[in-house]
RNA sequence: GCAGGGGUGGUCGAGUGGUUAAUGGCACCGGGCUGUAAACCCGGCAGGCUAACGCCUUACGUAGGUUCGAAUCCUACCCCCUGCACCA
């Protein structure tokens, strides 16, 4: 590839590069002595449930590993000690040695399904951080004026709003830029919401007489909801580790538009491939269902395998298209008596509370044995040594076998 | 410590004595439609009792009080935020 190409591949899914011009000058560079870029990524030490949203970035490094660079994997297990940059929730909890080295190994185990390990380099912060002592951090902080942090758009905005900031708010970009100055990082990848911290890191590496790192900044993906960015605690998001049907489930389950999202961040079809799809759909050509389909079998892929990717097409197939039932239904034991069907689905799980219950079967929501029920107060018979087939909304399903009391 | 602002259901955010289990958005759940768990439309969204009409309990930071009646007024307390003191 020549290098107008390489940063064209690059450049794919990335909000912005700062500066390209410095980085074709580190690609040529790098080309001339034949020394990989050192390509820094920094996670939090506390979630390591990779989900959909990790990935964008992870492929943004993968695409460098690609080119032959060397991707720093950091865990800022120094900087989860200091709080959450964001302001929003309340500091993190302390890990101990241990605890970080398990989420370590989860990581590993996680992102090795994108990276290659051999490209890989997984680091910690603490390692240079708990060196540092509060005088060398003092001296850090020396380089930096309260006026270059307090630019942050985050700080300005909150000191306007006369909301919070903490102290140590104010310190995380210096941790963060520091690490940067550790690792000799040329490239440093991170969200939108990490732009400003990854510029102090430019600016403190000239600080220490290195060449400033190239900062890329990827956007944040929105969840399944459409609306806000995925992540674990807004209940919007996709794991890489979940089952394929679950995967399968939920990506069918975000609209048509946002699809073509995922295809550019979630993917590694070039642009102009996505483009001819989406002018595919949009003429009528292609049915968006079928290809929202090809995107959920595409990521199912890229995390399991495309056995498991067509199992599970086959199995949503064979659920709301057929209106079947699946393959594997969990089978609950249960006292073998006549059970009031609201009662029946608050002892299955089925439904939270009696009162939850009744709104199902009032909506025609619940079924037995595929029949739907709309009367409250049935009671069900259940028998020794018999099954009943339970089903609530399109994609609950329950086995309840009656047991002798 | 002092001054000011604030604490409402998963979330955001209305409501300042009486159709209030509490407007609305978002999220979520059920139904319809569909080659989609899309879009769109309809319904639901504290809990308990009842086959059902309905009844009853909790609920607007906490604890009391005023009132026929309070998320709304009063008192005390707790918590959060902003500012002041000030100058290592």
């Amino acid at each position: 590839m020549t290098i107008d190409e390489q940063l064209a591949f690059l450049r794919k899914g990335t909000v912005e590069i700062i500066r390209e011009a410095d980085l074709r000058a580190k690609l040529e560079k790098s080309a001339r002595t034949g020394v990989p870029l050192r390509v820094k990524y920094g996670a939090d030490p506390t979630a390591p449930d990779i989900h959909l949203g990790h990935t964008v970035v992870i492929r943004r490094l993968r695409a460098f590993q690609q080119l032959g660079h060397q991707v720093i994997f950091l865990i800022g297990d120094f900087t989860g000690l200091i709080g959450d940059p964001s302001g929003k929730s309340a500091t993190r909890p302390q890990l101990t040695r241990e605890e970080i080295a398990i989420n370590a190994e989860t990581y590993k185990a996680q992102i090795f399904k994108l990276l290659d390990p051999a490209k890989t380099i997984i680091d910690f912060n603490s390692r240079w951080m708990d060196t540092l002592g509060s005088e060398g951090f003092i001296r850090l902080a020396s380089r930096v004026t309260v006026k270059q942090i307090l630019e942050r758009d985050d700080f300005e905005q909150r000191l306007r709003e006369e909301r919070p900031i903490a102290l140590h708010e104010l310190l995380y970009p210096l941790v963060q830029g520091y690490d940067s100055v550790a690792l000799e990082a040329d490239v440093e990848f991170g969200g939108t919401d990490q732009k400003f911290n990854m510029l102090v890191g430019r600016n403190l590496q000239r600080e220490y007489r290195q060449e400033a790192q190239v900062v890329i900044i990827t956007p944040l993906l929105e969840g399944t909801d459409g609306v806000q960015k995925m992540s674990k605690s807004l209940g919007n998001y996709i794991g890489i580790n979940e089952p394929p049907q679950e995967m399968f489930g939920k990506l069918m389950s975000i609209s048509d538009e946002l699809m073509w999202r995922y295809y550019e961040l979630c993917t590694d079809l070039r642009a102009e491939e996505i483009n001819a799809m989406r002018a595919a759909a949009e003429a009528g050509e292609r049915n968006p269902r079928d290809v929202k389909v090809e995107l959920a079998k595409r990521i199912i892929t890229d995390f399991h395998s495309a056995d498991d990717a067509q199992i599970a097409e086959d199995e949503f197939n064979r659920i709301f298209r057929s209106k079947e039932i699946p393959e594997d239904i969990e089978t609950c034991e249960i006292k073998a008596e006549g059970w009031p069907l609201p009662h029946l689905l608050v002892e299955t799980g089925l439904a939270e509370s009696k009162a939850e219950a009744r709104r199902l079967i009032e909506q025609g929501g619940v079924r037995i044995g595929g029949v739907r029920q709309t009367d409250t107060g049935i009671v069900v018979g259940i028998k020794s040594g018999e099954e009943s087939l339970l089903q609530v909304g399109k994609r609950r399903f329950l086995r309840v076998r009656g047991v002798a009391a």
